[in-house]
DNA sequence: CTGATTTCCTGCCATTTGGCAAGTAGCCAC
DNA sequence: GTGGCTACTTGCCAAATGGCAGGAAATCAG
């Protein structure tokens, strides 16, 4: 498998070079999951980060009450891993569990390190990854607060639509913060009354 | 003014001694706020890594239809800044204002990255901070989808109390995802139906 | 293929929350 | 003090969402 998207992915944010991009990915690891596949498991530590070339995943956390919410998906060409176990080094309370089949490529925690070590500008475009999630988590928030779950739904469809296309409705419902009861009937055009 | 608290934060994740906390916290400059004052305007860049020693902010989003969005509250104790605007150096969407008079200490972007780069400890802990208001942001998230207003603003009334006591009612409002009609009625005890 | 499970939709109704408006109380500026 | 503004509450009703259950369709395991 290449490793082009890796080392394009390396030199988006205009931090690291060509050369540096490609010597860094070098480091990275192959990695496939099947569907179904766990990436990481509660009550583990979160040690790869990984860079997602192809496929879908699903990041959950489990209520006590049984019920799953999930947390977030991901898609090709972008970095999975559980920020607070794999900085913090403490068990995960999140699954995060591939939706389709995955390939990808990973480094552990302490490869990690000892590349923030060694070259200062992975240390940044590290700090940058980190940056943005932060701020997507952050907009995600102000949505949820602002808008209707209908509205959370089209945009959703408009922005990712291929996680519509491989995870359950029930999925899709948690992220967005509805029952999938709810998210049906937002799915079949919003008619709670006047059916007809 | 003593920046005994601002040391004492530093080393709080065991990463920084004693000795050192001191010499960083020495690169701090005190700064005041009146209530009302802005510590950050929305279309500027956040350029100063505020540590909070005494006093309560509130930062806030504005919608295009003129209502606010309280996205934070930062109580003593905190590092008060905005994280994509600060590292992106791109303007902020937010607003950061005092709800009381604050005092605190502050380096810039420009010192912190040369305290990032002497320092390694510091580093780290900046990534701490960073880590730490991440799962801050992602626990606020997964009880916004898994909890009712009323649990909310219980959690929000044991926690951090300060809050409400300066704090007008709509500004926690919105910080919770509700209206102002909806809290004062969760407040005056959750009766929707049989009053009697 | 076949039975079991899961997914999804939908009807019925309860609960939660919102929108609007009126009214009281408190605060602030002049 | 006085007028005006903001904060908070509350009643009335509408809208959004949830809980539950039944049933059709798709998927999965053997």
């Amino acid at each position: 498998m290449s490793s082009e998207k890796l080392t394009q992915f390396l030199q988006s944010r205009g931090i690291i070079g060509a050369a540096q991009a490609a010597e860094i990915a070098g480091q990275f690891s192959s990695k496939s999951l099947a569907r179904h596949d766990f990436l990481l498991r509660e009550g583990r530590v979160s040690d790869e980060y990984f860079f997602l070339d192809h496929g879908l995943l699903r990041a959950y956390a489990c209520n006590p009450d049984g019920h799953d919410v999930t947390t977030a998906f991901y898609s090709s060409g972008q970095v999975v891993f559980e920020v607070s176990s794999f900085f913090t080094r403490v068990p995960s309370q999140e699954n995060i569990q591939a939706l389709t089949d995955c390939t990808g490529w990973f480094i552990t925690f302490e490869q990690l390190n000892a590349l923030f070590h060694a070259r200062p500008e992975f240390r940044e475009f590290g700090r940058s990854v980190l940056v943005q999630g932060f701020a997507t988590l952050k907009s995600r928030m102000l949505a949820m607060i602002t808008t209707s779950a209908t509205e959370r739904y089209e945009q959703l469809l408009k922005t990712t639509p291929e996680v519509l296309l491989h995870a359950p409705l029930k999925h899709v419902a948690s992220y967005l913060g509805v029952t999938d009861t709810s998210l049906s009937r937002i799915r079949a055009g919003a008619k709670t009354v006047a059916p007809d």
